[in-house]
DNA sequence: CTTGCGGCCTTTTTT
DNA sequence: AGGCCGCAAG
């Protein structure tokens, strides 16, 4: 305390700057690996102990739950327990935090319940099908993504304009049939906490005061992911005159196809006053030659605000580039390789596998535990968004609230107890009829004699499971209320009985349920100081589970190879990195590598991927691979060629020589071309080709060997053509 | 009501 | 290939 200029020792002049400017809007922009969430935690010591805020007025928002444990964590390192009073925490959970605190000015119910994605998708599924409208025209998913847009964008119903357009008015009709079954459940989706949060100080000017007074200094982390709403959330919260310190990059912006928007970093630039801008451009991370590659990569891109990484390191080993036989070949050299290195004394936690998509990881998978290579895979389905424990959550919050709508339909016949779809819809049905909740319709038909016969006594059942589970937990401990709903629902038996390690797997992780739940009463994540009053630790519980998705990862402590997406990996750093199937199609996908903008964000997302690597970095691609359970033709992808040759250094199997990749031919093309034998032309995929009808097109694809080997062709204006070889006149050009 | 088969589609992911 | 969904048979 006496000391504040402590806090500046070992930084930078970019880093102090930053952390200790005067109070006032500052954007840090942060290049990867250049010591971004150190200057966040220092600026906040700074604020506190130089100029004198105190803890209760500083707020943190960050995107994951994890960015915001790890910041806490080293803010109490560097400054002790006086600051666990900081306002550290996602948007969501802040907005969560706002709502419970202020249920009743936010018109909610005191013991609403979040609802993920999932859940979410599947209530807009049964609305689409209650409604009678065609699925083909308004497939759940984009209805769903509609929904969010909407919400990101700020957008009630009504305010949406529909230009007289009757698809849109649909679409709007749909929205506005789910906002009203939302409310009826006393639910709220993950876009719903950050709006309702917005309108609840918007339109309490009182309340807003309060906050706005409260927070002396705002800090968002990886402001290039902030969507249209947080950014206004973030305008409203702080009025404009509360000083921010907003921290991003924008070239590592990757989360655009789920509404981010980079622009605001621009935008902020602009219309908070008095901005600063630091740029943090001296990496600690990576040797030179991994940076340079990442530059020259990045340069690429059109849409920049202007940074160059540098670093005082040395240049460290080049590059490697394998071109892989197949994508079994390719996963044989990533695990070879890694195995060496391992021998070579490098901890096998300190080894990434970085991929484009999930799908990739299978060959790696089974590669590994071949050679029995301990990992760890971060991404797929998170513990709480597993089937069985989401059938079991919804058990738990039908004891709680029997209008959830959306839990008592996705458990009232599981495990199967004889009410079928028939039955189901005709709850719905009455339900509607008579503006209730499913609960409601199955009590009141239950009691005027209308659902009788074997589906009433099902029902009747059902109804007394939920109503004698709920009063059996009475004065029990959490996790001995679950234990007793996975056992007496027959959930456990249900999956104890499924064939196969799948089923074991679930009764496991039912199990693993009930030691998270006792975890979490004894832990202090229970400590929730605003979660309103009367909350039950049932409901923290719940909510805990709904926000707090990914915590569990079983072997946190075994010394294992990190396997992960590209997303999965920003904010993370690795000694030595591989990043398996570069390749067109893959990485850039195909889904993203037409539209100019879209290709710019596969190319951040490369760049995110190369700086992850400090020491060591190996690209590697599959001449062929099995996509969709069928073999393609792979070429190696262009953003190998735009990383300058000196930096790379091509593998070669062992006996062979290395020889550097050319920039012309990039690697393994020549081996991946369609030879269609001596009289023919020897093509390759992405090879431009003329045909005397057709005219010039460009080589997709290719499958079969010799003169009847097929090759699919994209035509100017003809479309893809798939053409024998045998008979097609093709040219190369 | 349950089960089994065939057709369809296939990024990325946090909250 | 593999998961999901809808449909038809048991």
């Amino acid at each position: 305390m006496d000391d504040v200029t402590a806090i500046l020792d070992h930084l930078n002049a970019a880093q102090r700057e930053a952390v200790s400017a005067p109070q006032g809007n500052m954007l840090v922009l942060a290049g990867a690996g250049s010591g971004k969430t150190r200057v966040l935690v220092q600026r906040i010591a700074w604020l506190i102990q130089a100029e004198g805020l105190s803890p209760y007025a500083v707020l943190a928002v960050t995107f994951t739950n994890k960015a915001a444990r790890e910041m806490r964590t080293r803010l109490e390192a560097l400054v002790g327990t006086s600051l666990r009073h900081v306002w550290v925490g996602t948007f969501h959970s802040i907005a969560h935090r706002l709502l419970r605190t202020h249920w009743q000015d936010a018109r909610l119910p005191q013991h609403f319940q979040i609802i993920d994605s999932d859940d979410q998708l599947r209530l807009i599924k049964r609305l689409i099908r209650e409604n009678d409208i065609d699925d083909e025209r308004f497939p759940p998913r984009q209805v769903q993504s509609f929904i969010s847009g909407c919400k990101e964008e700020g957008l009630r119903p009504h305010q949406v304009n529909v230009h007289g357009d009757a698809y849109l008015g649909q679409m709007v009709e749909l929205f506005d049939r789910y906002q009203l079954t939302c409310e009826r459940g006393g639910l709220v989706d993950f876009g719903e906490l950050l709006l309702r949060s917005l309108e609840l100080l918007r339109d309490n000017p009182a309340l807003l005061a309060h906050y706005q007074q409260r927070f002396a200094h705002v800090l968002v982390d990886e402001f290039q992911d902030t969507n249209t709403l947080q950014y206004a959330w973030l305008k409203l919260l702080t009025g404009m005159t509360t000083p921010m310190t907003v921290v991003g990059d924008d070239d590592q912006s990757i989360y655009g196809w789920r509404g981010a928007r980079v622009e605001n970093i621009r935008r902020f630039e602009r219309e908070f006053p008095q901005t600063k801008t630091v740029r943090l451009e001296q990496n600690y991370r990576s040797t030179s030659a991994i940076l340079e590659a990442a530059n020259a990569l990045i340069s690429h891109n059109a849409e920049r605000m202007g940074k160059t990484l540098w670093t005082a390191g040395e240049r460290g080993e080049p590059i490697s580039v394998y071109s892989g036989f197949n994508d079994l070949d390719e996963a044989r050299f990533i695990v070879d390789t890694l195995r060496e290195r391992v021998e070579e004394g490098v901890n096998r936690r300190e080894i990434a596998i970085l991929y484009r998509s999930n799908a990739q990881s299978r060959v790696i998978e089974e590669t590994l535990i071949r050679q029995g290579v301990p990992y760890r895979i971060y991404g797929g389905h998170r513990f709480y968004e597993r089937l069985e424990i989401k059938n079991a959550l919804a058990y738990l919050r039908l004891l709680l609230n029997r209008d959830d709508d959306a839990s008592l339909e996705r458990v009232i016949n599981v495990p199967a107890r004889g009410i079928g779809t028939r039955t189901v819809e005709l709850l719905r049905q009455r339900a509607r009829e008579g503006s209730v909740s499913l609960w409601q319709a199955l009590h009141d038909g239950l009691v005027d004699g209308a659902l009788k016969g074997r589906a009433g006594t099902a029902l009747q059942a059902f109804a007394d499971l939920i109503d004698t589970l709920d009063n059996d937990g009475a004065g029990l401990a959490l996790h001995e209320i679950i234990d007793h709903v996975i056992a007496r629902t027959g959930l456990l038996e249900h999956h104890r009985n499924e064939r196969g390690e799948k089923g074991q797997a679930r009764v496991e992780n039912l199990e693993e349920l009930v030691t998270a739940a006792r975890a979490f009463t004894q832990g202090d994540a229970f400590d929730a100081p605003e979660a309103g009053e009367g909350a039950t630790a049932l409901e923290a519980f719940l909510s805990e589970a709904a926000l707090n998705a990914g915590e569990h990862e079983a072997d946190e402590f075994e010394d294992s190879v990190q396997l992960m997406t590209l997303h999965s990996a920003k904010g993370l750093e690795f000694p030595v990195v591989f990043i398996a199937g570069v390749e067109e199609g893959l990485f850039p996908h195909r889904m993203s590598a037409e539209e100019p903008g879209r290709l710019e964000e596969e190319r951040r997302l490369c760049y995110v991927g190369l700086t992850r690597a400090m020491r060591k970095l190996y690209l590697t691609h599959a001449e062929i691979r099995r996509l969709h359970g069928k073999e393609t033709f792979q070429r190696a992808s262009r953003f190998l060629r735009e990383i300058p040759e000196e930096y790379l250094e091509e593998v070669r199997l062992r006996g062979q020589v290395s020889r550097p990749v050319t920039a012309s031919r990039p690697t393994g093309l020549r081996q991946s071309g369609v030879n269609g034998g001596d009289d023919l032309p020897s093509l390759s995929l992405g090879q431009r080709v003329s045909h005397p009808v057709f005219g010039e097109g460009v080589i997709l694809n290719a499958e079969g060997e010799g003169p009847r080997a097929r090759v699919q062709v994209s035509f100017a204006g003809e479309g893809d053509k798939w053409l024998v070889l045998g008979f097609a006149k093709l040219t190369p050009l």
